[in-house]
DNA sequence: AGTGACTATGCTTGGCGCGCATGGATGTGG
DNA sequence: CCACATCCATGCGCGCCAAGCATAGTCACT
């Protein structure tokens, strides 16, 4: 004289559809089925659920009452699955630059030490939101603060601005460099990344702007590019740290506003460690 | 390739018992069933969930995530199944002594107004939390605030204090009377009532206190005794208006403090409906 | 009265969950 | 070192029950 799920779900379908035979059409079964289990779930609560005959069909308020409860079971049900499915997978970790530059490692060996049972994946990935929009990743680390709602973003710590030069670039010697010096030499144009938004032309007065720029998609084109001689580029000093290059050097800007790097997340979700993995992050950095 | 309320149930008995085999004895069922459904729980959850061999056995961290949100479900599906099969189920309003005096019949009558299919019976229940303490009633009115942490009061109104006289008692025709005439003219004894605690000889002064007492169980023996003279009363005036009798006169008393009436329910409501109907009855007290 | 839309019931079958018997693994005591 | 106890996994057969099919009953509308 159990209830089982099959019985909420029958309510549910009965309750969306308004009659039973449309019900058992959308849970793929025949009307006889859905009518005996309905009358079953009824005689094992012990109470009448559903007012129906041949022309009319409306739930009771008892059958309100379970339906109401029933579908938030459900719905709790679906939700226990996915976390229990998500507790084995990795928890991913997107960035499109840099991670945390040097406190990367650190932030790996001590979540391993306190979560020795908790993969963690690092991926990179080339889009503004480091594959949380879809779905891809279950935190990131991000250089901008997206415009999407279902996206939380808290401010992390701020980064001192870099140039990064070709070796053979006239200022690539140089201890410190200024904006308006990188747009007064050699012609190159500016490498602008449009995924992380860490340099713009705003960086300069109107009058000292670069007099081109260049699109590129991932660190690797942004490297590349720079170290051949196309272009020159601003990052941040995590930049420097993780992404060695032989054919670029890396300058600090002294007159440039420091950058922020944020923490983010989506706003429901994906992984049931997400907390637990922030925390761990702000740790890291605070300490 | 559904997960059913059996596969929670098979993961709470084994992760309690211990060992499949007890758990399976716990469930009246036998071992291998049991390890069957546990087995078909992981391959539809796609995730192994028990760690088992035949010397130990523990959750896997997948397991322990399923099993709180399992339990967390059967739990919400026992409480949904509750409050089902209550709100077919009337209201019961318990009560010692005249509920709530000439609100009583507007409050009844708002209700079924209000509420055409939620059902309410008035219950008298001779005992001190008027049938909550026992679970006989889901709401109460009560003239005392009972000891006992599962229960929520909340005053109500307070009423004036009246004698209660039999009809040939020498005050019986006075408009008013004080304390100290109760006590002064023949010797009769103060009628208690331990379950409502309205009367008690701490209204008088210890020198002018009634020299004897007699112990009543319900408002019938206390009418009964006052009418065939061998005892007075002190009650509430609601209960001059509730409780008419032939050879019982009620006389206000000029100078006894006045009592007050409380609402009172289960900490953990009985019925649904509960909330509503409290706000129903300050509604009437109130308007 | 005929028709269409809907629910309820009798009958039958197929799937599956259970019990029984047994095998394999592992730790324990003589 | 070998019986022994304990526990989980698997093969097999049975019985229950939920689903499908067919059909009857009910009601409103023409």
């Amino acid at each position: 004289m159990d209830v089982e799920l099959r019985h909420l779900k029958a309510l549910a379908a009965i309750a969306e559809a308004g009659t039973v035979t449309a019900a058992a059409a959308r849970l793929h079964m025949t009307q006889p089925a859905l009518s005996r289990t309905l009358a079953q779930l009824e005689t094992r609560v012990g109470v009448r659920l559903v007012d129906r005959s041949s022309r009319h069909l409306a739930l009771t308020p008892a059958g309100t009452t379970l339906l109401g409860h029933g579908q938030a079971i459900l719905a709790h049900l679906d939700a226990a699955l996915a976390d229990t499915r998500a507790v084995s997978r990795p928890l991913r970790l997107g960035y499109t630059c840099a991670v945390l530059g040097q406190q990367t490692v650190p932030l790996l060996r001590s979540w391993r030490r306190a979560h020795p049972h908790a993969p963690l994946e690092v991926v990179r990935q080339d889009n503004r939101t480091a594959g949380l929009a879809t779905g891809d990743t279950d935190v990131a680390v991000l250089r901008t603060v997206p415009d999407d709602p279902r996206i939380r973003t808290e401010a992390l710590y701020t980064e001192d601005r870099v140039a990064a030069l070709p070796d053979d670039h006239p200022l690539a010697d140089r201890d410190r460099v200024r904006l308006a010096d990188l747009t007064a030499g050699p012609d190159l144009p500016l490498a602008l990344w449009p995924d992380t938004g860490t340099a713009s032309v705003d960086l300069w007065p109107p009058a000292r702007r670069p007099a081109r720029t260049v699109d590129v998609r991932n660190v690797d084109e942004w490297l590349n590019l720079i170290a051949t001689g196309g272009a020159f580029g601003v990052g941040a000093a995590g930049t420097a740290e993780s992404h060695g290059h032989p054919g670029v050097r890396f300058v600090p800007v002294a007159d440039a506003p420091a950058a922020t790097v944020y923490l983010a997340r989506p706003a429901h979700p994906t992984h049931p460690h997400t907390d637990a993995f922030l925390a761990a992050v702000r740790d890291v950095v605070s300490g």
